[in-house]
DNA sequence: CGACCAATTGACAACGCTGTCATTTATGGC
DNA sequence: GCCATAAATGACAGCGTTGTCAATTGGTCG
């Protein structure tokens, strides 16, 4: 079956017989060519298998149809996404992606991508956070004169070359739910810093609170960095305080994560003494006991619109009107409920 | 900064004083260059920053320095320790990786792979579970004369080839440990079926049963399908026997993670009622409550070893001796406790 | 010192495609 | 039916490497 050496363009021509360069043309669908011929050669190319080199073709053409995915070990199942996301559109674009997880932190990292972009010869990148809200990335890749996208970066004035989320807005439905349960002492636990968008849900609450008369009390606010353990340590903080919050809500769910752990180390009930909402939705928010209160936050649509609007820079897609907010939306669970203490607002 | 045109190997050559051919030998580790040249090309390839041009190196050499990873949709955290295991490897050789979610039980799954194959130009793939199980995948990728490397097969007669874990070891331990504890009335969750070690962990469990001087119970044993979902309906199975188990070992943790969400529901106190233990040690293991006692399979060592013995098989690297075993070990955690109701076995 | 052999080096033709530009073939207007 | 113009096609020179093989160099031995 393995029937010897793969056909080259010059079969095609040859079988077909046209120039090489016809069959370029046919087998790039450039314009110029008459139907009957483009109809003659897509045959030969369809009876051989033909598959063009793609070393030769990136040598000659240099282009490599090759794009970058930059990150920095986000939580597993949001890189899953991100990847399934943005593999879906360039596949389809004929084009292949590269991995490429870095440190943000790495003193060296500017270097190192440069070297990265050097070596693989991308022909365009996707950066996911934190790297997406890094300066020192963005105008290395300005200079480099790298054509890239980011996804969810805090900056959104940088329009035509960011998708992003309404993170902000969820938010601030996430706490009008909240309220609406009946409860009025909701904290928050912050988002790492670093993150950008993750860190600006924080905005998305604060502006709940206030449409719903509430004041943000300080001791409700902690500071948390986006792991498990963050959670735990933001929920003991909470948790201690003399007059404790009815709800907590987490910028992500890993934190949320936490504070049930830590809800449950202290045996208190949830939803019964305290709700827990968390964003993302991650597949461990259902596995969680009681599943989570989440939002839903569409990943790999973001990567995918990502990945279009990056390969429609690079030429290799024709049509525009790429969205460049796609939707989030609140997942209620079973880990929020009314507040049992405030009588007055229960059923 | 960014200066100009990158140089290429006439560039090298012109300001080393030597052919274009010497710098190749050089840039490639040939042997049969005199050190003195061999110094002084290295020389000019640093101050230029020289770096080959991958293309063109393809072209000539018809090998794409790419190697591919196939999987096909296993758990986030399962992937991404791949994904890192093979890049770290493959990277620190020079080789990129290219990342490939198929669909196993896609009839057309050979066809597309052969695509795949034809239209990347991989150099060698990595198989992941369960499509390191397929003889179809493994048939295809012979008659292509492809190079691959399987990573936990359940066949492990194909030696030189694959690398895996002792799954069935280490489920003898689990089980004895919980014996040790007190329990004798131990389920087990069977894992998927077409997920060779995974189901694999079956015989462990029974020969540390058979060790322990335990029988095995029919109706003790539950079919799951790696999924939390399974899980879940497995431990509504074994639960509502009207002897149920005092302890549940699940061939996975999220099939645990299903167990204890069960147990939970049903207001079984863990491990108070009811010992949980699960396999994979993935990052929810520790999120749960209470945390997972699991195993820990050592899955990036594994993908990173896979990778190793891929690019040996390739002429990319030199040394030999890999171990072809990686071990993985128990980790104890708070979901498993002594047995209450057998009075006698406890202190 | 000269012959002889191995180690080193280089010339040159691929590798399979695309870009450029010249050439050929249709199309339209009168 | 003829010319001007546009569309379609093809010839050919790269793209930046590696493989092959011939040429050169250096070293050894008698």
């Amino acid at each position: 079956m393995s029937a010897g050496a793969r056909p080259t363009i010059a079969d095609v021509a040859r079988l077909a017989g046209v120039s090489i360069k016809t069959v370029s043309r046919v087998a790039n669908n450039e314009p110029n060519v008459r139907d009957g011929t483009r109809k003659k050669v897509l045959e030969v190319i369809a009876d051989l298998n033909y598959l063009p080199n793609p070393s030769a073709r990136s040598l000659a053409s240099r282009r490599s149809f090759l794009i970058g995915l930059l990150y920095d070990n986000p939580s597993a199942s949001y890189l899953v996404n991100i990847q399934d996301g943005a593999l879906k559109t360039s596949r389809a674009t004929g084009y292949d992606l590269i991995i490429h997880p870095c440190v943000y932190k790495d003193p060296n990292l500017t270097t190192e991508l440069q070297m990265m972009i050097a070596q693989s010869k991308v022909d365009g990148l996707v950066l996911t956070p934190p790297l997406s809200d890094m300066d020192s990335v963005v105008n290395l890749l300005d200079e480099l004169g790298m054509p890239f996208v980011r996804v969810a970066p805090a900056d959104r004035s940088d329009t035509g070359r960011a998708i992003y989320t309404n993170d902000s807005e969820t938010c601030a439905e996430m706490t009008a739910y909240l309220h609406s349960l009946g409860h009025e002492d909701i904290a928050f636990i912050i988002g790492h810093p670093d993150h950008g968008a993750v860190a600006q849900r924080f905005d998305g609450y604060q502006a709940g609170m206030k449409k719903c008369g509430l004041t943000v009390r300080k001791d409700f606010i902690a500071q948390g960095y986006n792991s498990f353990e963050s959670g735990v340590d933001c929920a003991k903080q909470l948790l201690s305080l003399k007059r404790p919050p009815t709800a907590i809500f987490a910028s992500n769910d890993d934190m949320a994560a936490g504070v049930i752990k830590e809800a449950h180390d202290r045996g208190l009930a949830i939803p019964g003494d305290l709700s827990v909402a968390g964003f993302d939705d991650i597949p461990l928010a259902s596995y969680l006991w009681p599943a989570l209160t989440t939002v839903r936050q569409p990943i790999q649509q973001m990567a995918a619109s990502a990945a279009e609007l990056l390969l429609t820079k690079l030429g290799a897609r024709d049509d525009g009107e790429i969205e460049s907010v796609v939707k989030s939306e609140l997942v209620i669970r079973e880990s929020t409920g009314p507040d049992l203490r405030v009588s007055g607002h229960v059923n």
